[in-house]
DNA sequence: TTGGAAGTGAACCGATCTGTTTATACGGTG
DNA sequence: CACCGTATAAACAGATCGGTTCACTTCCAA
């Protein structure tokens, strides 16, 4: 991200700013927050330490900032390549492939896991990540299940605690393991399968 | 100092054990896998750092105990409390509000919190987790099901599958909010609504 | 009575970490 | 050229932590 506001003062104010922000978001996401030292990101980001500390004043500043822009990143992200006009049962496999795809990624894992561990300490970095990620896709999809409701192709009572459903129906067999460690990686017939599953469970009460 | 008076009854062998592991329990549970120190487990368990680390040795064991002996004990209490023979609507919902009792306690939310955080560091520890929590309910859950699949009361193709699709639905609406902050807490009528709705999805894919 | 196992408290070690400071070098501008 | 903001490397400060060691106490059982 650029620094628009010092654009007009001077070209050379901030030059490094964004090599700090790429090497925290990389030594953070090899590493997690307590794992990552701060010699280590400023190694990575090929700068001193001293002008790392000159941009941000602290360890826990400097990954809020990571977290934020790679949080807004991936929302913007989120919900684009999907066709809302397609009958339900597409759109439903659509959004849960791209869904789970993404959250059984190494980058999907690992900013959840640190946003979990470190909610506890930093509340407002657990509530920001929630906001910007999983209450997007949340109300994205509460918004299609109006429309495809007004279109008689669903029969929903509660939107918002239907898509909360088929988000965590996408999650079985797979997300837990995967986070625990108990598999390592998942293929695209797995995804498909879980996915499949889960539209026809879904469908099975929403249906029309 | 003896600030206990006569110990009457004398345990030779281990008499301290359960103590370090009840300390163990308290401070991790408050502070988190990295944020406990040895020295603050030791002080609360009113037992010297020496004897702890005669027992344990070292502070990853000592917390994979603490998991262990906490995820067995929810694991037993969850089937005891439990009519097999019953309907299966009872059966679920008597199931799902004690699960989603178990894993929006404080307790279970740290307890995830850290085997999630520390998964990526020490994989024995959150296989483990795993092992001894989620797949415990799991499995239980599948012999259930094909016990009323036979009786005719279920109609499912894959238990394995079902069981980890109904423990998700559990988790709609609540849980993420929860482990991310944005709740702090959850009623005993958010969990009957929420287990309400997961059963209903549930029975009307497999309910015969 | 005495041996030995269990427990204690405190010092200690080595390592690591965050954050600061210092002395120095580079590069564009007046 | 001199000036000044930016950057650097390296040492440093202050603290924590996991884990070990040791001299000493307690207490039961043979």
């Amino acid at each position: 991200m650029n620094r628009f506001a010092d654009d007009h003062k001077a070209i050379h104010r901030g030059r490094k700013y964004d090599q700090v922000l790429a090497g925290a978001r990389q030594v953070f996401m090899a590493d997690g927050f307590e794992g990552a030292s701060v010699d280590e990101i400023a190694r990575v980001a090929e700068v001193s330490k001293a002008t790392l500390y000159k941009y941000f004043p602290d360890k826990r500043v400097l990954f809020m900032e990571v977290a934020n822009t790679e949080c807004q990143r991936q929302a913007s992200r989120a919900m684009d390549s999907i066709d809302r006009a397609a009958p339900p049962r597409e759109v439903l496999g659509q959004t849960g492939r791209h869904f789970l795809g993404f959250i059984t990624s190494k980058f999907g894992q690992q900013i959840f896991r640190i946003c979990v561990a470190e909610s506890d300490r930093f509340p407002e970095l657990g509530r920001n990540f929630y906001e910007s990620g999983p209450a997007v896709m949340r109300t994205e999809m509460a918004a299609y299940f109006a429309e495809a409701c007004a279109r008689g192709e669903l029969a929903i009572d509660d939107y918002v605690m239907a898509a909360d459903q088929f988000g965590e129906l996408c999650k079985a067999d797979l997300w837990m393991r995967l986070i625990f460690g108990v598999i390592h990686e998942v293929g695209a017939a797995d995804i498909d399968r879980v996915v499949d599953h889960a539209v026809e469970t879904f469908l099975a009460r929403y249906g029309t």
